[in-house]
DNA sequence: TTGTAAGCGTTATCAT
DNA sequence: ATGATAACGCTTACAA
């Protein structure tokens, strides 16, 4: 006996399709699914069947696919919520994690945590508490529970860490390197007294890493290192006292673009300029360009490919499973040359760029 | 005959379920289900059943569920990718977005359009060429091409704007009321010669309404409006040469506070400040305040909320179908008082924002 | 070359 | 109160 459930106007199917072309409906699903060589169905068939399909505005249902495929075409892009995420889920990152997905016939399902945790609120997110995910890519959660932890472990999905730093199944920077062409930067341009400054407290491996790859190369030149820690709390007086001194960095590496940019306002805070006064370089080419006095030195980040080899990574996972781990990728940032560290760089014609829109407004 | 089709490992069913505990899968469907007054399980049977789950990590299968309940049980959210997208999708959107259609159950699957569209690369979203949605938030996506719209209509979906200025089915800021606001709170404060500045094009509704606004109140007090756009590709000429002029300006109101923090460039450029020398305000809440020199009077937009709202929107138009338009929701900006106002303000104690952390970094 | 039918996991109905 | 069973739309093995 047939029973009608009707809630939603459905569709046309396969079914409604085949009717319509005056087919059976396992060769539509043939035909559609681009299945043809399998059956052999004539040219002039297919051309029927597609007419039919387009006719009736058919449309693959998601759900039914993935019932009989075992497979949900779906993954999940867990990103942390505004408060913990400073830097880290940048737009740049969702395209590359979208584009390459999507080329692949995957959607990319949103995983946070609430923003605003009510008391009925589930702390787990839903998706990890049904059956939904083919794979997971996790940007730099810092906050993920132990709880949570053992509820991603559980649900056996395979799961990829984009700007992490691990053994394996990882996508992340080397910023000990980046730090190190940095530092040797600001020395070829002739800086000696070279500063690393950072806001961060340095949870994430990025900050230690290029606290690292500076004092490495300074050991090296037998230069010393000084750090410059600038709680924003304390409005910027380690900043105000260091820059007051009479020796003086001549050259201050930011640990981020965003750090340089709360740095020029104490620069300017004592009418000082860059690079005039002091150099000035920054980190992770976040495109403040426009809000600067001399266009950034920095380090770019190849956070689209980033995302691309995260969502590659976790369908080879998801492929073979018999592999559940897989060796990292580590991507090397690349040096962008301003005129913030360029002695004597502000007399000289300001390069347009034009076409650059700050990627972290959006 | 059975034929077996294991492709990923599967995790338990409802029937594996019923087999541990003893019972049937019917039950388990109706336990886990929360119906179970509908059939009167002994509360000694529900304990077995969610323990049996719980041993065997049970989750339901969203596709099979989605199959059977005829809906997905997803919500499309719709953003323009980073060129197109200046201070549209922030992730206070997506955040009430997300929280909201978490609370109801609702996953959030991400649509873009391609970042960077290759040959073969279908520029239509698989999503829309295939039925896995409920519902979709468009986030002023601007360049929405005649096809691609075609496609969203002929989906059927319920959609609903947000961040566009529509009659119905939108939600959306009303910045003309914003921009008096802000106008009179400038005039309050004894500035006269307001100026508008913004840097933008004028595409977004929000560009024009407040314009309108401030010239709305500028004229209501008899006083000339002065726009003064703002070209990037020409490194802050209009703006140098508007503020070198002897009857400069004595305020700034800026369209957002991305553009005031490109204004302060060239503030300080001359060896101006504010707000001593003019006073200077944003729109939108941006959280710049760390790298200006005065915390910044601008407008809050609740862009939480408008998440909020905007899913509340789709899902009452996805459960009752029969009503595909509801009035659109309009919400009012708040005024945030900075310093940057304030005439006499860089002589008081700045007040501290701890806390806060720029929310469009991420 | 085309048609038939099994079965994916769930929900909900109906008969016991 | 419980168990058996249909149905959702799709893919695919196999029969014709």
């Amino acid at each position: 006996m047939k029973r009608t459930i009707k809630i939603r106007k459905p569709s046309a199917t396969q079914d409604d399709v085949a009717t319509a072309a005056g087919v059976s409906q396992a060769v539509v699903s043939a035909v559609l699914g681009g299945r043809t060589g399998k059956i052999g169905a004539s040219e002039k068939l297919q051309k029927k069947i597609l007419a039919a399909a387009a006719k009736l505005g058919y449309r693959t249902d998601s759900s039914a696919r993935a019932m009989r495929m075992r497979r949900f075409y779906n993954l999940g892009y867990f990103t942390a919520n505004v408060s913990q995420a400073v830097e880290q889920d940048r737009p740049e990152f969702r395209a590359g994690v979208y584009d390459t997905a999507a080329a692949q016939g995957y959607q990319v399902t949103m995983v946070r945590l609430p923003s605003r945790p009510t008391a009925d609120t589930n702390p787990i997110p839903q998706v990890f508490r049904e059956s939904h995910l083919d794979g997971l890519i996790i940007n730099h959660v810092s906050l993920l529970t132990p709880e949570l932890e053992r509820v991603v472990t559980a649900s056996g999905l395979p799961v990829v860490y984009l700007n992490e730093k691990r053994k394996s199944n990882a996508v992340y920077v080397d910023d000990f390197a980046g730090a190190r062409i940095m530092t040797e930067h600001l020395l070829e341009q002739g800086y000696r007294r070279i500063a690393f400054s950072s806001t961060e407290s340095g949870e994430h491996y990025s900050h230690a890493d290029r606290i690292a790859g500076y004092s490495k190369v300074m050991a090296e030149h037998k230069l010393p290192t000084r750090l410059l820690p600038a709680d924003t709390r304390r409005c910027g007086v380690d900043i105000l006292d260091c820059l007051k001194t009479s020796k003086r960095p001549d050259a201050i590496f930011c640990s981020s673009d965003f750090h340089a940019l709360y740095f020029q306002r104490f620069i300017h805070q004592l009418g000082l300029h860059f690079p005039d006064d002091l150099g000035l370089a920054g980190y992770n080419d976040d495109g403040y360009d426009l809000f600067l006095e001399s266009p950034l030195t920095t380090m770019s980040i190849p956070r689209y490919d980033m995302g691309k080899a995260a969502v590659e990574m976790v369908l080879k996972l998801i492929t073979a499973p018999e592999q559940p781990k897989v060796p990292s990728v580590c991507f090397q940032p690349g040096l962008v040359t301003g005129l913030s560290t360029q002695r004597g760089g502000s007399h000289q014609q300001r390069p347009p760029r034009p076409d650059r829109w700050p990627g972290s407004i959006m």
